[in-house]
This record gives structure tokens, sequence and C-alpha cells, in this order.
DNA sequence: TATGTAAATGCAAATTATTTGCAATAAGGA
DNA sequence: TCCTTATTGCAAATAATTTGCATTTACATA
């Protein structure tokens, strides 16, 4: 669903904060802006990173990437296993269906669902910052 | 929204779980009946435990609690701020809606939300087991 | 009511994900 | 190329929760 985004637009989002492009920055970001695994948490991205260059830190992962959330790079998501897991923040908001067995990430955007939920929060008397909504489920037995 | 539930409700899932009524049993649950703090984290319980009995241990309180909650008598959720948080599993299923300035947890329920997550999960080839619906947001200003 | 046995407790230590202090290194402007 | 300062890697600190183990306690039975 989200909008293709690649190492770049991360790397200038960093460089527009004034930080410094360093090697394992720019490893980081490139493990980021892979599709080929979404949603991966710290531990992922630092065993992929360290393939590139042994002597990164499990410590420079997690402060580039708290550093790329601050910045709204990335975007941070605690589901129910405990970890954290990373994802660009490009394309437009969904939320996340998770496959219990295999723990694969689904996405899925609901107008509907967003628009109920400013619905209840106003009559509440609220106004919503942010939300959380996840499925977590098995695939339907055919 | 949920319907009262005692005490007793909760001794007696204990009871039906051929678990012994302790004394840090008993006071752990009657904290978690008491419909004057909803949703208290395990440290808010102990506090209040160890008022009732001073040799109560936060180790007693965890136990109780996941005990408890593996017999379905309570539900546990994971608010952003990191800590659990329980409440007695009684009335109908609901959602929370968390005041960022207060901490503030107030409940809710839609009809309309839940049966377009079973919609969506459907449509995906999915069965939902269960769900987290949180909505972080602010008192709307006058 | 007294008693034996397994369940439950309290304490201290372990665990897990993440963060932090600090001395050494390296990015990048001058 | 050089200088300054941000960033790094390492080891240690956190914070919430869990666990090992020796001691205590609930409660079924006599
Ligand atoms: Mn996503
Ligand atoms: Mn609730
Ligand atoms: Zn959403
Ligand atoms: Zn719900």
């Amino acid at each position: 669903m989200p909008t293709p985004l690649d190492s770049d637009d991360l790397l200038n989002a960093l460089r527009d904060a004034g930080a410094r492009i360093t090697k394992p920055r720019r490893i980081i970001i490139q493990i980021l802006a892979d599709k080929g695994d979404e949603h991966p948490d710290a531990m992922d991205i630092f065993r992929r990173a360290v393939r590139q260059d042994s002597r990164i830190s499990l410590p420079t992962v997690y402060r580039t990437l708290k550093m790329l959330e601050e910045h709204g790079a990335i975007q941070r998501h605690a589901f129910v296993d405990g970890r954290s897991r990373y994802e660009p923040a490009d394309g437009p908001h969904h939320d996340h269906l998770i496959d219990m067995d295999t723990g694969a990430v689904i996405e899925f955007q609901s107008e509907k669902i967003e628009r109920l939920q400013e619905e209840i929060a106003r009559e509440l008397g609220y106004e919503i910052v942010h939300h959380r909504l996840e499925l977590y489920g098995r695939k339907t037995k055919v």
C-alpha cells in the first residue's frame, strides 16, 4: 500500500536534521528501505547490518531508529510480542493484521473505521492524536 | 459498561481452577474488584495490597494476575506506556480511549467497528482471534 | 482439632528489550 | 589536511516481569 520510499528519502531526513551520514546509518537505512522484509525489529535489522559491516553495534541500531522515528521518517509499532517493529513512514496511514501462526504482518486501511474512531472520540469529548488498531488472527480454513 | 463483578466471582474463578485461597490472593482480588480505581497496573495493585498486609510481595502480585488472566477472570492490556494494566473480565467487550494528558482510561464499544474488523479480516482470508483498538487523544477545547 | 503434604509465598537473582555513560573514532566544514 | 564535535562501540544501567529456591501456609484427611 505505502508509496515507494527509498534509502535516499531516509538519508535526507537525517541530513535535514543536521545529522551526519555515517556508515552504520547508511546501512541501517538501506535495510529499512528494503521492500523485502517489512516490519523488522531492532534485532532483525542488527543481524542484517552486521553482515555488511561486522563492527556495527546494537545500540547504534537503536539510536538510529529512535532518531529516524523522532524525525518522522519511520514508524514504530509495538505488537503484542513485546519487541518494537519498524517501517518507513511513507504512504498513507494503515493498520495491521497479524497472522498468529506465521507472524506475518498484513496491512490494511479502512476509511470507515477511521471515521468511526473520530466520531466516537468526538462524542466522548476528545480529539484523537493517534491510535492503534491491530487484528490478530488465523487463516480461514478452506 | 461492564456488568458488576465482585471479589467472590474472582475468588470462585480461582477455586474452580483448584487453586488455594490465600491471604495475598484475597487481597489482590479485592483490589481488582474495586470499582474505584480501574485499569491499575501491577505496581498500583502492589502498593494498595501492601497497605493491607505489609509482607505481600510484587512477584506474588504478578503470579496472581497471571493466574487470573490464564483462567479468563481478568484481562491484561498493554497500552503504549509500557506497563500492563488489568481489569476484571466481566461485562461485554469494549475498547479504550486514553487521555494523553491525565492518563485516564475511557471505555467505549462500537458494534460497527467490531463488524468492520471482522469484514476486513474475512476479505483478507483471516478469522480474528482477538484485537487491540486504542485511541489516544486530548479533551477537545471548548 | 491436629497433622502431613503439596501449593504458594517472599526474597534475591535472572530475563528481555532498550537505553545510557564514556572514551575512542570518524564525518565533514574550514 | 586539520579541527571540532557528533557518533560509535563497549559495558553497564534500566524497567517490567519472571523464576529458583528455601520457607510458610492452606486445607484435605485422620
Ligand atoms: Mn505497516
Ligand atoms: Mn476496560
Ligand atoms: Zn488506523
Ligand atoms: Zn473491540
